[in-house]
DNA sequence: TGACAGCCCGCCCATTTGTTCAGTATATTA
DNA sequence: TAATATACTGAACAAATGGGCGGGCTGTCA
């Protein structure tokens, strides 16, 4: 991006700080009247002026089509559903099962459809996953060995390491207190895999226990 | 929120979607050419009727002004600095200081001035923090007993457990591979504390090491 | 010295856009 | 059965809005 004068510095932020605040683009005349200008073209001069360098991006003739062209913007943003409870029957991702929605940056995680999921207890320690965790989940029917895995049991989606065995399937917590599971592979009663886990964001973090 | 129709569920569905893929709402004509509707009318009585029971918001008059009002909606976001090599002498958010921008849900992460820190080294493993890992701290000078705390050494934050102990403070690894590091209390040369986690997001997760 | 970018004024125009009024038709509810 | 909500047509209005034209002033760079 081409260097920006002082003033054109001072409009862009302007144009930022209102795109934050009210989710939409200024008016030319709203720049104008902020920077007390009478005349909409000083406006129009300045926009020309950070399009052509690159700062912003505009939809020709629409109202408050003014686009920032910066890395990590609010555009660069997914929104992910939330699921608990899941009711069995209907499609993983139906509106029934969604709790909520985030909203994640994109960078941050890779493609595919992806779910979250509350992680309740410790069975996962052992793998970094801890109580009150949210895990990000690419919606996917099979999965590698040793891959932390959702699956579904009495409909609940349950988090564990994925170990074919044989002719058998273990799904294997990541804490010796708990017992591993073991399905028949083929027989696909009861077993059903969601998807593989990809990401994790941890919303509060306690104190280190010290000797 | 109140229940909404079908043809309701639609136009907010088209609206979400709008607001996604360009950054702002769309106007009520582009609306009703969507659905086919020959009169702008229909689009403004559908607009009321979602503004009546609670799924949006409209500002008076103004061109593009249709606001969403969901939980988690691109609304309730924060960006939050992610902090790189750090400049001896500049305020730790200086612009200099800020590598990338994170965007994440504010309902995931506490109140106060937050920035967000990318592990390096598995220093921290005992806490379950791995390398890589993007941790969010609040910015504070001050911490508690065994808090994980963001301290600058070298130029460089470091990751640790914050352990005072008499006349010194010992930043600790949760990793017994690594040796504490020791400093005396009230001579601050060489520590300086700059936050406290408070979150931590892990873009990949890898298989786990089976027996 | 001339060419050009930056920065601004004033005026005007053509769309774009939100909104309103008057009506029609069909369900749903009290 | 009357009242109300839903869903839409058609026409029209006024404000909001982006953009153009011509001109002025200042500074920089070749």
């Amino acid at each position: 991006m081409q260097r920006l004068t002082r003033r054109q510095t001072e409009i862009l932020d302007f144009i930022r700080e209102y795109i934050d605040e009210e989710g939409y683009s200024p008016t030319v005349r709203e720049i104008a009247e902020r920077f007390g200008l009478r005349s909409t073209n000083a406006v129009v001069d300045h926009l020309r002026a950070l399009e052509r360098k690159g700062a912003i991006r505009r939809e020709d003739r629409a109202a408050r089509g003014i686009h920032l062209r910066e890395a990590g913007g609010a555009e660069g943003t997914r929104r992910i559903p939330l699921v608990g409870q899941i009711a069995a029957g209907l499609p993983l991702l139906a509106e029934e099962n969604i709790d909520d929605w985030l909203t994640v940056d994109e960078n941050l995680l890779p493609g595919g459809t992806l779910f979250a999921l509350r992680v309740r207890g410790d069975s996962m320690v052992d793998a970094n996953i801890l109580d009150g965790d949210i895990v990000f989940l690419r919606e996917q029917r099979e999965a590698e060995r040793g891959q932390v895995v959702a699956a579904l049991i009495d409909d609940e989606a349950t988090l564990k390491t994925y170990v074919p065995q044989g002719a058998s399937v273990i799904l294997l917590p990541a804490n010796p207190a708990y017992d591993p599971l073991v399905f028949d592979r083929d027989n696909g009663e009861g077993l059903s895999i969601l998807g593989v886990a990809v990401g994790l964001l941890r919303s509060s973090i306690g104190p280190v226990p010290l000797p």
